[in-house]
DNA sequence: AATGAATGAGCCTTCATTCAT
DNA sequence: AATGAATGAAGGCTCATTCAT
């Protein structure tokens, strides 16, 4: 019995069966089908709202991208210092909701496919700038920028490293030991800095420090 | 007129083609034609040398894991001291070799179809897993078991995760700035394990360092 | 709110859609979307009023038949003579009405449809027939009815030919060098009658000659 | 059982099955199912060998239009005189073999389809210059050139409409006297144009005569 | 009067796989 | 040793059509 309305509905159950679909195969390769039966409904339906199949892949990576977008701002508005920022940022990437394995599954596959279509290489684009300064955001204030980079580009990897690794299901099923390990990374690294710093006066080494770091960042 | 001896010669081009066809594709949706195009051979013949496709996939899978391994063996017979084999583990991983993008991409592609065969998963496994023991024959003469462990695995995450950047080809093209990080990131930790046992005699801080931690690891 | 009496705005409008939709096509491969899109309208509503796709069809079709049909009885009423009956019937055929491109098309795509649908085929041979007894009306006065006979097959094929070749777009896009084709061939058929008849009182040599006419037709 | 070199002996086959299934249904609407059923082959076959059914009807227009054009270098060649050449012309349209049943169709159908088709509106452009060409070849040895374009475009607007009507298979299924109507229109004409210039040295009025003939075109 | 919602059926196309040669 | 020939199965997509509102 159909009603009027659907349509948001409808987007909304498909896009969460694309999820569930692609989780499940581990791929891409999920058939219109696939999803639509999840969704309940049938493959034309899909069609008829999304164009293609193509279209609803990227809509359902557009979700994911959107709903870790907006984790990330609720958490960054209450972290009260940068120190506090880098931990939410982390946080955020290992929390319950964007560790399910279905939602990781369905980032790696994104990962994959976004060799083969522009679009979606475009849209990982902006989730990569999007952490990186969020990271940034966080350490620039406690490092020189030079080491802010290369800070932010090491969480970034381990971060989505841990990822992978979580795909495979093969011993780090646990978010919190997984944002433990990327939390001591950063932590060790503020200690030696300071450390460094405390010494003597002589500079800090910063992450693959450049022969010639004179000034001092102050934080 | 056919030639004799042509099999492994057929094996070995058959699998080139399957890495060089990955890579491009950036993922295993390459066809058993285009691969055998690749090699200059039927489609016909891949499947009479290696059964199936999934079998020509496995065995190029095999091919990539015995070719680190290989290297991985040759890198640590060189190295003289616990450091040295980290060190020697990372470089590996980093080579130019082994981190050539189509490789990059097939080692990607494998991590995703992981998912869905059984024999791929473990293949993959038998890797992390000698990756993880070839990392702790380096860590565990330097640190106690349990902060070993986590290195490890942080090392192994940041490995990943530098090659799925990699694969996005985002900003960090260079093998060598990668390997680079992840020095860094073993460098900083041992110096600060130093450091914090050498202040007062207060045992140093591990990764995520369990609550307990009495008894020191000697070197 | 709806509104009463739309009926027949729906219909003239959803048929004018239609033919504009073939014209444009070039065929009746026009979904029945596309035409109510055109009408302003929804498919379903199409189907309310027509039944379906093929009823919209020969409804479309006989449109087309009675405007021509009703302009040819305009035309024919105003001509005096038998001679300006063959002139009416050419004029109406090339009028700016109906030689417009997308009229053209869609006489062309019926033609084809003709071959699968019976109705089709029905209509279009009502069509045939009163082309021809409204050409007959004018030839047999002026000739035997074998020789009126086959000029009217004639005129019909050089006025079916100018059409497709309109729709083809190549070289005769004008409506009155199209008409005066014609005109000059009825013209020379029948000066060349009376100057075959006039000579030396032999028979007139009609279209494809039997050998034997020996009777005249008296007019 | 398999044999080698059918490729060519398929490729006839599917042409031949697609002229048959667009000879019975009447359009293009055959489903590569149904041409490669009768070609005794599955469907995978013909997209093997021609690629995608639009190259398939290509090819099988293409074979239509060489079809047609070897008749017609063929007849032309025993023509002796430029009025034999127009006869030839004539002849080969409607010769038993190109005036069948489902060539004919097949024919209408691609006017039709010409409509979208980029590349097939190109290949009918070409057969309609050659038959332009091969009828001036005729034509222009007998009159003034203005007079035999409008011939000519008269003839061949016969020629199309005759096939038409054939097509609707209503009254004319008779080559023969198919190709007499258009010779006696050929015949009417050339008289009509002799007894006008011997009658008394005036100007004999062609096809659509412009304002201004005065100069006389010898034979 | 009119439409959004929904689907079944069908078509084109791809591709791994088999087989006779 | 190697391949051309051939196909079954499956997937994406379109579209006419139905139905409840």
């Amino acid at each position: 019995m159909p009603k009027v309305g659907m349509e948001p509905v409808r987007r909304r159950a498909l896009i969460d069966a694309t999820i569930a679909a692609i989780g499940e195969r581990g791929s891409l390769n999920v058939t219109m089908a696939e999803i639509a039966g999840r969704a309940g409904v049938s493959s034309a339906l899909a069609h008829h709202y999304f164009g293609g199949k193509d279209d609803l892949i990227q809509a359902t990576m557009r979700k994911l991208l959107s709903d870790l977008g907006h984790d990330a701002v609720r958490a960054l508005r209450r972290a009260p210092t940068p120190r506090a920022r880098i931990s939410a940022v982390i946080a955020v990437n290992f929390s319950a909701e964007q560790f399910r394995a279905e939602i990781v599954h369905a980032w790696l596959a994104f990962y994959v496919e976004a060799q083969k279509s522009r679009e979606l290489r475009r849209l990982l684009r902006v989730y990569a700038r999007r952490l990186n300064s969020d990271l940034m955001s966080g350490l620039t204030p406690l490092m020189k920028r030079v080491d802010a980079l290369h800070m932010a580009e090491a969480i970034a990897a381990m971060i989505d490293g841990l990822y992978i690794r979580r795909a495979l299901r093969d011993g780090l099923p646990n978010p919190a030991s997984a944002a433990a390990l990327v939390e001591d990374y950063v932590e060790t690294k503020l200690r030696r800095m300071q450390a460094a710093n405390d010494e003597n006066g002589a500079p800090a080494r910063g992450v693959a420090a450049s022969p010639a770091d004179s000034e001092e960042k102050k934080r």
